[in-house]
RNA sequence: GCUCCUUUCGUCUAGUGGUUAGGACACAAGAUUUUCAUUCUUGCAGCAGGGGUUCGAUUCCCCUAAGGAGUACCA
């Protein structure tokens, strides 16, 4: 696809709680979209529901759009040329154009009651026909008009679709959906409270935010026809429409915080990079045309397109996001890391509160680590062996290599690095394996002890690494109680 | 109920009117590594079903099934 015009795309949430995933991978496309053709990226809430806004859901949305690094051209604390960018400072605007479609005869006023409507449902849905509004204020006399408003009846503006036609529109994705207009129903364009509804708000700031492109989740589309006639009504012309699937937990449900994480904030606390997610969710839907995978921001930018959107719903395999997550660890700075990291080790009392990020000591333990952890939090956890002394041994670990002779071994090794003047993992490499020669042992025999008894695991960093960051001192000690370990547990 | 959307290994996906249907994650086995992780090799596993069209369909069309979305003065 070739694209000539000026590229407008936005993302349009509600602050009626946190950023779901979905929402981000709905920002992310939006923005890929954006950079690849040198366009705009803007963000727009839409908060024209007040019953249900929820404090405190904007700063997180923002946070969350800022975390993954999708920073917006125009929006709210940004700015721009078409805002304001929060629909209920618009207010206005949306009833300057209801009104322009009730003089042009494409709306008009509808005094039913709520409880006309409930009753309208109930017997709809019994009879098990169509639902929806019967369009009985459609026609209404204007003397009739006029009486209501003088009696203050409130009402609501709904739009007058246009009866017996089809309406086609292009989806980017699906391709051509056809509707017949007359299962669509004369949808409420200005709610009572002169506060329009999603569809109004979303059309008339779509084109007056001039967006050349809607790319949204799927469960607008069968919204997408109202839109269109709505455009139609309005002689404007209307943007190109892409349906974004959605993404389901594993169970092939909904992802929600029941199952585990549901917010983009859930997999920042779950321990993953915010590269990492972004690479995963592009990949969520949406694939490169070749064998690529791990693919920076530069690469997706430069290889996105709409044409390989997927149109079916995509279930989220935490285990590849893992797996990805675990790429990015292992290449990220140690001294990006330790930002994360710190707080946990504070917390858990291993390092003092003073502690640096630059410390270097600190920066080695991140090194050794980060290449086997999947996780930040992970990364966090598995590094108490670095501070505290092992309150105990592997079970398995220890029937393998704590029998009787490892005690001899480690009480004479003991002795050996206590008179070694140099700490370094070279220098401790170079003695052990003298040792084991001399003692006609492999390396093995007396590595695995040690690493048992100073880490009390039998996995991990290097062994001599892993020594020469705890010190010749806390060695020495973990060895020598190791020994009485033994001692005091015969069998193995 | 009605309307619309969707369907390639367990999962994410590539792909074509004629391919041994490719890759990745996961899983399994092996190699490397002092252990773990990494890395490498190999294996396992898929075109929802039924009709057409065609010399030939996973690919195009229709039907069915399954899943999903919408059906509000919510977005």
């Amino acid at each position: 696809m070739q694209i000539q015009e000026k590229v407008r795309v936005r993302f349009a949430p509600s602050p009626t709680g946190y950023l779901h995933i979905g929402g981000a991978r709905s920002a992310l496309f939006n923005y890929l979209f954006a950079r690849r053709w040198g366009g705009s990226f803007l963000l727009r809430i839409e908060d024209t529901d007040r019953t249900r806004f929820v404090e405190g859901a904007l700063n997180e949305i923002y946070d969350s759009l800022r975390w993954l690094g999708l920073d917006w051209d125009e929006g709210p604390q940004k700015g721009g040329e078409c805002g304001p960018y929060v629909q209920s400072e618009r207010i206005n605007i949306y009833n300057k154009r209801a009104d322009e479609l009730l003089e042009s005869g494409h709306a008009y006023r509808c005094f039913c009651t709520p409880e006309r409507l409930a009753a309208l449902r109930e017997s709809q849905e019994k009879s098990g026909g169509l639902t929806g509004y019967d369009r009985y204020c459609r026609d209404l006399s204007s003397e009739e008009i006029e009486r209501n408003l003088k009696d203050n009846v409130p009402f609501v503006i709904r739009f007058k679709i246009p009866l017996g036609r089809a309406v086609i529109f292009e989806d980017l994705i699906r391709g051509r959906i056809e509707y017949q207009s007359d299962v669509l129903d004369d949808l409420v364009l200005i709610k009572t409270d002169k506060f329009p509804t999603y569809h109004m708000a979303n059309v008339v700031d779509d084109h007056e935010m001039k967006i050349t492109h809607v790319l949204r989740g799927d469960e607008w589309i069968t919204s997408t026809p109202r839109h269109v006639l709505l455009y139609e009504a309005f002689g404007w012309k209307t943007p190109a429409f892409a349906h974004l699937p959605v993404i389901l937990s594993p169970d092939g449900g909904k992802l929600s915080k029941r199952k585990g994480a549901a917010s983009v904030m859930d997999y920042k606390r779950g321990g993953f990079l915010p590269e990492a997610l972004f690479n995963f969710l592009a990949l969520l839907g949406w694939a490169p045309g070749d064998d690529r995978e791990k693919m920076s921001r530069e690469d997706l930018i430069a290889a996105f397109s709409l044409e390989h959107v997927s149109p079916k719903a995509a279930v989220l395999d935490e285990k590849k996001l893992e797996w990805m997550n675990g790429l990015y660890m292992a290449e990220a700075p140690s001294s990006i890391l330790i930002k994360e990291v710190m707080p946990v080790w504070k917390e858990r009392g291993w390092i003092s509160a003073g502690s640096s990020e630059t410390d270097s000591n600190l920066l080695k333990i991140i090194d050794m680590m980060k290449i086997r952890s999947k996780r930040v939090t992970e990364l966090a956890q598995n590094t108490s062996y670095f501070f505290v002394d092992p309150a105990e041994y592997e079970e398995k670990a220890v029937k393998k290599n704590f029998k009787p002779q490892a005690a001899e071994r480690l009480s004479y090794l003991t002795k050996e690095l206590e008179t070694a003047s140099d700490f370094a993992h070279q220098k401790l490499e170079e003695l052990f394996r003298n040792i084991a020669e001399n003692q006609d042992l492999k390396t093995g025999d007396l590595i695995h002890p040690v690493r048992l008894a100073i880490s009390g695991v039998s996995f991990g960093p290097g062994l001599f690494e892993l020594m020469e960051a705890l010190g010749k001192e806390a060695v020495l000690r973990r060895i020598k109680r190791a020994v009485e370990f033994i001692s005091s547990n015969p069998a193995g």
